[in-house]
RNA sequence: CGGGGAGUAGUAUAGUGGUAGUACGUAUGCUUUGGGAGCAUAUAGUCCGAGUUCGAUUCUCGGCUCCCCGACCA
């Protein structure tokens, strides 16, 4: 991509009022627009790295055979009548403007629409178990839409629910997600800890939540410093500076953010939908079910929160928007333009992401204070001073570190490759 | 939803009861090019409504929006 055609622009200044880092950050360097308090646009720069995680999730989901699908964002109010959970006060309610009153809301999760769904196909304990999900957009009526991607009055979530014919498959399953989780996450650059939590609307039982420890994160969790055991404040027993209830280990407090989490619903959608199966004796039983969300913007906005420096975002390998920012220096040169249009293409032609920084009217500090901001992990410099070495020079985002690369050995090196 | 703060050009800001200023951006031309370049010219603005007033961007009231704290929140 040439960074002279790309719809966004940095900004040299971060927006007044806004104070979380990942929204000065990603709104400055072109990711997100604001439209509404919560409610953001996604530009392409900021729209390639959500495609990034959602390609992790889905591979992710895809090896623990969890199928992807794609549901209504428009609910009935039949579907949340079954478990009362029309009137939770959670929702957006839908209506038309011809009618009185509403009969839909915008969908702020997903149970009840798929275990209806379900209650059609699965009859036998041979169509179990089965694991569905979807990338869809979630709307909750947010009373206080906060701290950019991170509280939003609609957010793109990934929720997969499993269904089993057995509270020990679905135990096994449950385990097979947390690490599953764990893995998304750190493939996303980072690091998180598994919490004990609360259900609320959703099951009276204990669940499990992953989260980010980071100041601006509006949970609060204790944690152990010695097994990584924690809790959510809301249940929890634990104090900061007491001792581990699993090993003897330290307890700190920390902010944190909720980047994902885990349910076992038990058959509390099942049983209001009838969804049941027949087990191999020919007896009717009820399906166990778990539900699993990861927020992707909220992850998004975690890996700004956690991942930046003074000049901009530090973006993961696998969550940047490009592997390489090319950036050719004084172009009026046409020696340098062509060499830099050269490595351009030798990268389009080997299928590498590049965003290459082509504009002729901005000065050498001005690019490299975009690429900073940018934060794509490996920056490529073309000017007169490198190739006065036959080079491109290669930097780090995350190190500084600085390399020379002959040019003639473009084609061969490794990360060319 | 309660409390606090803020709304002036695309962005960030200054200022005033009487023709609204600066910087950046953007446009054009020329000169520049290793850490947000220079000169010139141009471009563009007082959140909405009501009130007070000869006159309101400024004062008063109401509304809306944004940010922060709290409540709420898989």
């Amino acid at each position: 991509m040439r960074q002279s055609q790309i719809f966004g622009k940095t900004l040299r200044e971060a927006p007044k009022d806004e104070v979380s880092v990942n929204a000065k950050l990603l709104e400055r360097g072109g990711f997100i627009y604001k439209n509404s308090a919560g409610v953001y646009s996604y530009l392409p720069l900021g729209w390639r790295v959500l495609s990034k995680i959602a390609d992790i999730i889905r591979e992710e989901m895809n090896a623990i055979s969890a199928q992807e699908m794609f549901m209504p964002a428009l609910v009935e109010k039949k579907y949340l009548d079954a478990t009362s959970r029309w009137d939770v006060g959670i929702g957006f309610e839908a209506r038309g403007k011809k009618e009185k009153s509403a009969n839909f809301v915008l969908g702020w999760t997903h149970e009840e629409v798929l275990t209806a769904i379900a209650s059609k196909y699965i009859n036998s304990y041979k169509d179990l178990p089965l694991a569905a999900y979807q990338i869809q957009t979630k709307f909750r009526n947010e009373l206080r839409a906060k701290s950019g991607l991170l509280r939003g009055k609609e957010f793109i979530m990934k929720d997969l629910y499993s269904f089993h014919a057995s509270e020990s498959d679905f135990r096994n399953y449950y385990e097979i997600v947390k690490k599953t989780y764990l893995n998304i996450f750190k493939r996303c650059g980072l690091k998180t800890v598994y919490t004990l939590a609360a259900g609320g609307d959703y099951t009276a039982e204990n669940t499990h939540e992953f989260h980010v420890l980071c100041p601006v994160g509006e949970d609060v969790v204790f944690v152990c410093l010695k097994c990584g055991y924690a809790e959510n404040k809301e249940i929890s027993k634990l104090n900061a500076g007491g001792k581990c209830s699993k090993c003897a280990g330290k307890i700190i407090k920390e902010n944190a953010i909720e980047v994902g989490n885990i349910f076992p619903l038990g058959t509390k959608y099942s049983d209001a939908f009838n969804l049941n199966f027949l087990n191999s004796k020919g007896k009717k039983e009820s399906v166990i079910m778990g539900s699993y969300g990861i927020g992707l913007g909220r992850t998004m906005g975690a890996i700004v929160e956690t991942l930046h420096d003074d000049n901009g975002i530090i973006w993961p390998e696998f969550a940047a928007p490009y592997k390489f920012h090319l950036v050719e220096l004084k172009n009026s040169n046409p020696v340098v333009k062509k060499e830099a249009e050269k490595i351009y293409k030798t990268c389009l032609d080997k299928g590498i992401e590049v965003l290459y920084d082509d504009r002729d009217d901005k000065s050498a500090g001005e690019k490299f204070a975009d690429a900073d901001l940018i934060g794509i992990p490996t920056r490529l410099v073309i000017s007169e001073k490198t190739l006065s070495k036959n080079s491109v020079e290669i930097k780090n985002r995350k190190t500084g570190k600085i390399n020379l690369l002959k040019i003639s050995n473009i084609k061969n090196d490794k990360s060319f490759i």
